[in-house]
DNA sequence: GAGTGGTCTAGACCACTTA
DNA sequence: AAGTGGTCTAGACCACTCT
């Protein structure tokens, strides 16, 4: 069964993903303990471990400490348009899709300048930044950080409840933006921090998206800069020009 | 030193960054070795090995078997929009681009039928099936698979050569194709396989960004499928609405 | 307490690069 | 041949989850 051809560990993954591709596991049922691939393959647990690292990089499981490995579930195909709704950017209507407030804050100009320079104003002016957690069927999805200038959005935290949460349905209400645009996204990826992983409760392997973008009101003005950090192992962005 | 809050290994990862973040290291040269940093931090190598992961897949450092780690670069700032020459894309004119085709080979309708139905084409039909690698100052930076109906482009095989590529240039020349629109693309994150990694000449850690995408042209017909695998350490792509 | 994944050590050999 | 990163084993303890 072991041959030389390829590092032992990679034999091992690929006879793991034969049998996910089987279909021999449900999706989101738990898969063997380390300990009984151990016995399976009669190998080392650190080889055990780099395979399952492998197939968790490649979206296929996802690991909880204490708990155990599970069959990961299909991507989710997430709209990266003009569309501004998270909930109408989800393009499988049958997912549920629920946001979450983390925390406002108003703060000055951050030291490299990212972000007064993005919102086009100058470092004496404040900000507020705004992190939001959005969730599919109760799984975080997305990690955002939004930056408000002040100035346009006085009192913007007496507006904010940390249930239930639309932004820009919040920024038309309340200040009268009547449209935003996003008029371009910047896509990197990244290895989760650890604010990503305990935002996201995602492990350290699992690679994010990072998508930072502008919105413009009407007027051409920016009025937001926000980085958000999907869940590489869930999301597939689609972009239409 | 060793506090108890953090996991050793990050500890230590924090001690590389906080060096490289200081400049003690010019861009593009070697880290001390494993070696080093065993005898430095005190630590196993294993360790060791773990906090470079960590960088290597934040991108701050690249790794080459029997060389030693590397300081990174900055990443490139690409531009996936309607344009639709890789040339044109790098945003920084000041890097040399270049490209190389690696194989063109007509096949049948592929297993899942991804591609077939992407190329809004039956299973019956042949396709061309071309491996591309774009370079970015002599570095490989993307890896590209293009699918095109061979029934829209007999012969095709004949008018390519290995050397100087460019393919969209080519169909206007020798298949009378105008305009070529890019409609649409599905941002995703992944590890790199066997593939990937010898293409692109990186480690296993570094995550890759997928970028799938159709262009038709004038009539509204498919007349390419690709599929774009893109350094995650080293790009930043860029999408204009 | 038992079982799970996460971190860590010590030591070994292999594959690749450089001299 | 020496040095480097890549893979692998064996064994240990920790952190978290479940019963």
């Amino acid at each position: 069964m072991i041959t030389k051809e390829k590092p032992l560990f990679e034999q091992v993954s690929n006879l793991m993903l034969s049998q996910i591709e089987k279909r021999e596991y449900d999706v989101g049922a738990r898969l063997p303990s380390e300990e009984q691939y151990r016995n399976k393959y009669r190998v080392s647990r650190h080889t055990i471990r780099e395979a399952l690292r492998k197939l968790e990089g490649e979206g296929y499981i996802y690991r909880i400490q204490g708990k155990g490995a599970f069959l990961a579930k299909k991507k989710v195909s997430y709209d990266v348009s003009k569309k501004t709704q998270f909930s109408q950017s989800v393009l499988d209507t049958s997912l549920a899709t629920s946001s979450r407030l983390l925390g406002v804050s108003l703060i000055y100009a951050d030291e490299d300048g990212e972000i007064t320079e993005k919102l086009e104003i100058n470092r004496t002016q404040k900000v507020w930044a705004l992190d939001i957690i959005r969730y599919i069927n109760r799984v975080p999805f997305i990690y955002t950080t939004s930056y408000l200038p002040e100035s346009r959005f006085p009192g913007l935290d007496g507006h904010l409840n940390g249930k239930l949460f639309s932004l820009y349905k919040l920024l038309g209400e309340k200040y009268g933006i009547l449209s935003i645009n996003r008029t371009s996204s910047v896509f990197e990826v990244g290895i989760p921090g650890r604010e990503e992983i305990s935002a996201l409760q995602i492990s350290k392997t699992i690679p994010i998206m990072l998508v930072k973008s502008r919105a413009r009101d009407g007027g051409g003005n920016v009025i937001e800069y926000c980085v958000s950090r999907f869940r590489g192992d869930m999301a597939s962005l689609k972009v239409t020009f």
